[in-house]
DNA sequence: GCTCTTTGTTGCACGCACTGCAATCATGCC
DNA sequence: GGCATGATTGCAGTGCGTGCAACAAAGAGC
């Protein structure tokens, strides 16, 4: 018998679309209802759409609708359930003998091209998506729910970065604030990117946002000049390609 | 006739508590759906708590609780309407010349006090209500309303900071980037101070943070030593009294 | 092809948050 | 006391979110 032929003990490989029937509709699904979610929202704003109305959209029952997410807002958002614990994880172990804050900079960034790659999978016209995403982000319930869900994930990385340095956040201050300073800027990060049309790649924001956060917020910060280094250096960037 | 005899044209005085009796019921009222509604969270979880159980313990009915709060969580915190838009005046005036990350701390440490001194109105044992706080800042459900209240001041002084800067948002990141992350350190600060039950006064935390902000979170910040510091000048804090 | 088990979908009923409206009641002013 | 103002309340209604049980579709075994 061949290597091929015998059928993986472990359920489905690890890698690859699930194949399954089952599973390709349940992804489907979950895609209708966030591309139907995200198009109401952007059009009338997030307290004029109701979950029926994203239900019909995707052609499902209300009740549906929650057995995938479980709230109206969670379904604007990416709602890995262990998005969290997989930071945690990633955050105590990468880059070791480095400082911590340099750590969360390269974890958070590789995190949010993950996240953008995911933001690709809804599959059509990228630019319709960010200029979607851009509506969304104008919402100002839009923004308290987002906030609300990085809170989570806020705590997350602070356990991490209290285990990475073996404190007690009960006494020490420090790694609550760096990961409630490092979210709330990969969120601000978000919202940039998706104002200016995704224009700059998000991982490049979101690292010069950690760099200028390392130097202390300084007002020339390079931060500040990102938008006309793109549109004037875009090319030249192209050519270089630091990373 | 005196001076003191003639009734001012433009309502009561700015300052002084209210003196018509309709403004002392309606101040009472809201101290007393504050207080019951920080127990019962402190006790049961906000999860556990209905708006009717709040109502009933200050002997109102529910439809009442909703003429002063706007929602569940907003009896919570500090619900003052025109607070984002003060911070956002006092952003762009406030100490010219100096960068505007510094302003920034001055103006978020004193409003820090402001926050302080408001919690201590409500009155009866500080220590009880602290340790009120510390319950409900552990209830995942009460941190995220937290996140979303922020997320409002937090967009007031993205704009003041960029209309001090002279910056235009649609184009230059730093202004969200820096309120975003003043904003949620403020917040972590508060949570970390609920915690040490209230040992370190809130704004010398905060003062710390933005000091450890302006050095670019370095490891060996003073912030991570601010509970042994304390402990340790405890008494002689007592001693010299400040205030 | 056919059962049998597993798993996803749906409808139903319920509790709770929140809102507009109209009636009622207390307060302030004369 | 009598009137104007404004706060309190009940009521009806919308929408979110959940547990439960019936139903339907997919996979496994034959």
């Amino acid at each position: 018998m061949t290597v091929a032929s015998t059928p993986p003990v472990t359920g489905p490989p690890v890698t690859g679309p699930p194949v399954s029937l089952r599973e390709r509709k349940k992804l489907a699904t979950r895609l209708l209802l966030r591309r139907a979610a995200l198009e109401l929202v952007a059009e009338r704003g997030l307290a004029n759409v109701t979950v029926e109305d994203i239900a019909e959209a995707a052609e499902v029952s209300p009740r549906t609708f929650f057995n995938y997410f479980a709230s109206k807002e969670a379904v604007l958002f990416g709602g890995d359930s262990d998005r969290a614990a997989a930071l945690r994880a990633a955050i105590v172990s990468a880059v070791p003998g480095q400082p911590a804050r340099d750590a969360l900079r390269l974890v958070l960034t590789q995190d949010s091209e993950a996240m953008a790659s995911e933001l690709r999978s809804l599959g059509g016209d990228p630019a319709e998506w960010v200029r979607r995403m851009k509506v969304a982000r104008t919402d100002p319930h839009v923004r308290a729910a987002h906030a609300a869900q990085m809170s989570m994930i806020e705590r997350a990385i602070a356990e991490g970065l209290a285990a990475r340095l073996g404190a007690d956040q009960e006494t020490d201050p420090y790694p609550g604030i760096l990961a409630a300073a490092s979210v709330s800027m990969v969120r601000a990060c978000l919202t940039f990117w998706a104002g200016s049309g995704g224009a700059i790649p998000l991982g490049q924001v979101i690292d010069q946002a950690f760099k200028t956060l390392a130097d202390g917020f300084p007002e020339d910060s390079d931060l500040r000049r990102i938008t006309a280094n793109v549109t004037t250096a875009t090319t030249a960037a192209n050519r270089k390609d630091t990373h």
